[in-house]
DNA sequence: TGTACATCAGTGAACGCGCGTTCACTGATGTAC
DNA sequence: TGTACATCAGTGAACGCGCGTTCACTGATGTAC
């Protein structure tokens, strides 16, 4: 390898998500990312400041791969909106289930003003699908209206409180018994659907995401 | 203070507690907690074997915490089944927002085959105040009847989600637009309630927290 | 087209830090007689 | 009731480790002329 190592800033974030996953959480370090892309210990000085920016660009690649693996999901179902909605929430949970440490660390940092340009980008890609098949969903609950804002709340808690539990707990054995996020196809709305409802525009969606 | 401490154990396991609150997660060190404690930083070694027993003492205290706090918020509320099911879901959210770290790490250690007999203990204790709750709900979504596990999956992973996202994203605004846990009360449950249903008597509950 | 030179992205040795752990020790406690 | 002694729970010095960071350096690159 030549001394100029030609792309040093992506080695060491593809690094990070190698040991993320192969040594988890606890093995991220400046060095371990260094070793591992072969270059000495304080050649990431040169792209990353610290270690939170090294992170920062972890995990918004962890975002990215969110979004991809959510939208994977939905190109393989069918296009009507709750089979829509179903395959996002099972894209979320795949790839919960799939990058166990990476999604732990991605809803582990702070996150703060002071993030980085490209982590709120990605980070507002991913909820952007999830505020996509929310769209068709009537914001209303027992004739009673709401937000759009709280139907996307109601829809990630449960989704992803399901793959939090699913990577951090053990109901494997419970989940088998029931299925794949039980309840996201039949039931978990409680919203009705207009199956020919257009989908929002993005600057009309609540950035329940980094909302504060 | 005598040369003998009286009751080290339970004052590590209380400095660690000040430490997760005070300074967060990464602060969290044996020496940290024996300094808090007021020993010498080997002096822990008569107690714990190593961090990550006296972080199982830790986590098993804030689960005891967690149910408590469920149990305080059920005891303020209306004796109604559905009133009882959100009192728990409000004492869970509470609790999660009062001791941040503490949530975090609860639900990110490893839990295994080799967990102490405190932590199991704790965590089911824990749990059992959920499934309590569940109990008057029916087993059946849209009709189908489905386990019992399942629906204290489907509720739990709400508010676990809920919960978890309260913590760990900013999107409080949107919260505060729509109020505390939206839908728990109204919505969330897709089940009915048998207001005359009897508690499930503990050996007929799942173990859906440690199920594998 | 070739040369000089500024700039950039690495190297590798060194530093201090806080961590968990070990170990010989010592003071306090409690029990046997 | 007093004494001997085993046991227990601390102390404090020392160790090695991996970490992030600094710094003088050097090799590679690209641009001016």
């Amino acid at each position: 390898m030549a001394y100029h190592h030609g792309n040093l800033r992506h080695a060491l974030v593809r690094a990070g998500l190698e040991i993320l996953d192969e040594l988890g959480l606890d093995a991220l370090t400046l060095r371990g990312c260094a070793s591992r892309a072969g270059v000495s210990h304080a050649a990431p000085k040169n792209h990353f400041a610290n270690l939170d920016a090294l992170v920062a660009a972890i995990v918004a690649e962890g975002f990215r791969r969110m979004r991809d693996s959510m939208r994977q999901a939905m190109a393989a179902a069918d296009s009507g909106p709750r089979a829509q909605l179903v395959a996002a929430a099972e894209g979320y949970l795949a790839f919960a289930e799939e990058n166990q440490a990476l999604f732990r660390l991605a809803f582990s940092i702070r996150r703060g003003d002071s993030d980085s340009q490209e982590l709120r980008a990605a980070g507002d890609e991913s909820y952007a699908v999830l505020s996509e098949v929310c769209a068709p969903l009537v914001p209303r609950i027992n004739g009673m209206p709401v937000t759009r804002a709280a139907v996307e709340i109601m829809v990630w808690s449960y989704v992803h409180g399901y793959a939090s539990l699913a990577v951090n707990t053990r109901f494997r054995r419970a989940e088998q018994a029931i299925g794949r996020i039980p309840g996201i196809a039949e039931a978990m709305p409680p919203f009705e659907i207009a199956d020919d409802a257009p989908p929002v525009p993005p600057e009309n969606r609540p950035d329940g995401h980094r909302a504060d």
